[in-house]
DNA sequence: TCGCGCAATGCAAGCGCTTACATCGCAATT
DNA sequence: AATTGCGATGTAAGCGCTTGCATTGCGCGA
């Protein structure tokens, strides 16, 4: 039995050891630790001092048990690989570090059956709370949250209709702007290049964004050229070439995010054709390769961390149990650079 | 008392519900989860309906208590926000995944202090084992993980002489190569731009490569002006500008990494300076910007992924109780673009 | 036919902590 | 001086699960 071990024993040191080195109840180091101002100081002195000296760190399972919540969050995002989402998960660590809170990641690789997985696996693993992307899931996930209570925020979306606590911008109202920006150059054959709108909201409020402008110009949004894909500086290569191989070209191709728009800006350097005095390209993000590729690109910046903090504290919030927090919108930025310039002949 | 209600009650189902529910014993509803195949198909199948119905999911928090272990593994990265940790951190989690495992994250910020204070709340939060960048860190770090027993491996470099299991390429070789390239360009007057080497020590390997490099050509180490800063693209262009003040100029700057490097080649650009004809710039990592850049930057490749994906394996291996694991030496490669030139007149 | 071994299942003891409630002692109040 | 109130501390009941050991029942060999 491990009560008449003298330190031989190799076993860590729990609640109990301690308190017994303290003479104290195992109540008393327990509030110690939890609630120090609720003990006087003397006795918290010689316990945590005992603490130091035996090396005593709690248990997380039989803390979690008792206390019934793990001061841990879960973020589930599309991809790491993306600097956008890297960004906000950074600010977002960052934010719960800040309050005693630590981060639980997993990726979905836009896929909605993976996420699906990857929710109801966080949860498994005690995540306190839940960090969502996008709005689209299928209403069962929504209710296991529901069902077991699990506060969760939705970000880099803002729809005041939804039924949910978010954090974002409009990604239509942003990708409409641009738009107008680029009809403003005069450019009338537009290509788009997307990634796949299915289960991905923000892509799609994106295309609706691009089309409400189009229609507003008094041109068909059918007329559209549309190439969807995934998210890659390859794929956006190969949209831009797919792109323009149509006849007559587009003059200008905007895309769905910087990744796919670096893409096609190498595939444009790769045929010779000259950026922007031929062809037009813009982005979304603005990630830090926007500005340093050459010619530097156009694109709509979007406040990630902003977002990932934001979010961050929504959810501190409601752990707390304060009334829930309001939706937060925050502002995108178009930034004109180097890859959009009036139509010339075409 | 929970035991009274019918579905009324909101508390979420237990072992002990489902077992009632299907007629056996809590032991047998928990073999049905984690051992199936030591019941009957026939009880498992009743006990897995009853799951469903249910909507049955096991307590965190007990089952980490009871089992001892959480299947959570921690990662402590400097950033997610340099490209190549969030890559190999995301093979990383995929990895992981294959295996059941979760990610549990935390960044450091390139700080030695805070590094140390998310080990051990990564532990506190019940992680089985750990993933370290690096070997740089207090014996008193090593000593508490070892103390608890927590398996763990250092990543992003491989030294065969420390005495943990680690897996990586040589720092110091791969800078070397790039130095000999640089060096047979005919550069004589090399900047440098690099990481505070205090507690990393992979820019400290990096800057050793070079220095040995120069000294194996007969140049004095001594007279390398070594800029040192932390890593951002700002940074490096801040420190480009420090080095090219330098009279006379260094004909090449060779950069600690290829943020930094973009910084530089942002700044040269700026400056008016024709990249490589008037001054060669090199970056190390080669991340997605460094091809995308303009001129394309000479850098070197790194196996971030496989080494991510090679960290978690190691991990499994180790967890399953298994001999420990040999280190694994995984190669570089040096990757010449458009930013390395021959020296011209300087 | 009887006993044995083994597979399937049940029983119940924790795992280490938190926290509601009980207790104690002391200072302030009457 | 007796009573009350309150802050500091102790007592002990779980939290929901895993797992070593006990029990049961069945097929098989002798």
């Amino acid at each position: 039995m491990r009560q008449t071990a003298d330190d031989w024993d190799t076993a860590l040191p729990t609640l109990e050891d301690v308190a017994r080195e303290a003479g104290v109840s195992t109540a008393t180091v327990s509030r110690c630790l939890n609630t120090p101002e609720r003990v006087l100081e003397e006795t918290r002195n010689r316990v945590m001092s005992v603490v130091q000296e035996l090396g005593y760190a709690p248990n997380f399972g039989a803390r979690a048990l008792a206390a019934k919540r793990t001061n841990t969050i879960g973020a589930i995002i599309p991809t790491m690989e993306n600097a956008i989402f890297a960004r906000g998960l950074q600010a977002f660590q960052e934010e719960l570090g800040l309050h005693g809170l630590t981060l639980l990641v997993a990726s979905s690789s836009y896929r909605p059956d993976i996420e699906e997985e990857q929710i109801r696996t966080l949860i498994a693993r005690g995540a306190d709370a839940l960090l969502l992307i996008g709005h689209d899931r299928t209403q069962g996930v929504y209710d296991f949250l529901d069902r077991r209570g699990v506060p969760y925020v939705v970000a880099w979306v803002y729809d005041p209709a939804a039924p949910r606590i978010s954090i974002g911008f409009d990604n239509r109202a942003a990708m409409k702007a641009l738009a107008n920006e680029v009809l403003r150059n005069g450019h009338r054959r537009i290509g788009v290049i997307t990634a796949h709108v299915a289960g991905n909201d923000r892509a799609r409020e994106r295309l609706e964004g691009l089309k409400s402008a189009i229609a507003e110009h008094g041109l068909d949004p059918a007329s559209l050229q549309v190439h969807e894909t995934s998210y890659s500086i390859e794929n956006g290569a190969v949209g831009f070439r797919a792109q323009m191989a149509a006849d007559p070209p587009p003059t200008a191709v905007m895309c769905g995010n910087d990744v796919l728009a670096i893409g096609a800006l190498r595939m444009a350097k790769d045929m010779g054709l000259d950026v922007p005095a031929q062809v037009s390209i813009t982005g979304f993000d603005d990630i830090e390769l926007a500005q340093v590729a050459s010619p530097a690109l156009t694109t709509v910046h979007v406040p990630h961390r902003a977002m990932g903090r934001g979010a961050a504290r929504l959810l501190v919030e409601m752990l707390e149990g304060r009334p829930p927090p309001q939706s937060t919108h925050l502002e995108f930025n178009i930034c004109l650079r180097e890859t959009l310039a009036p139509r010339t002949a075409g």
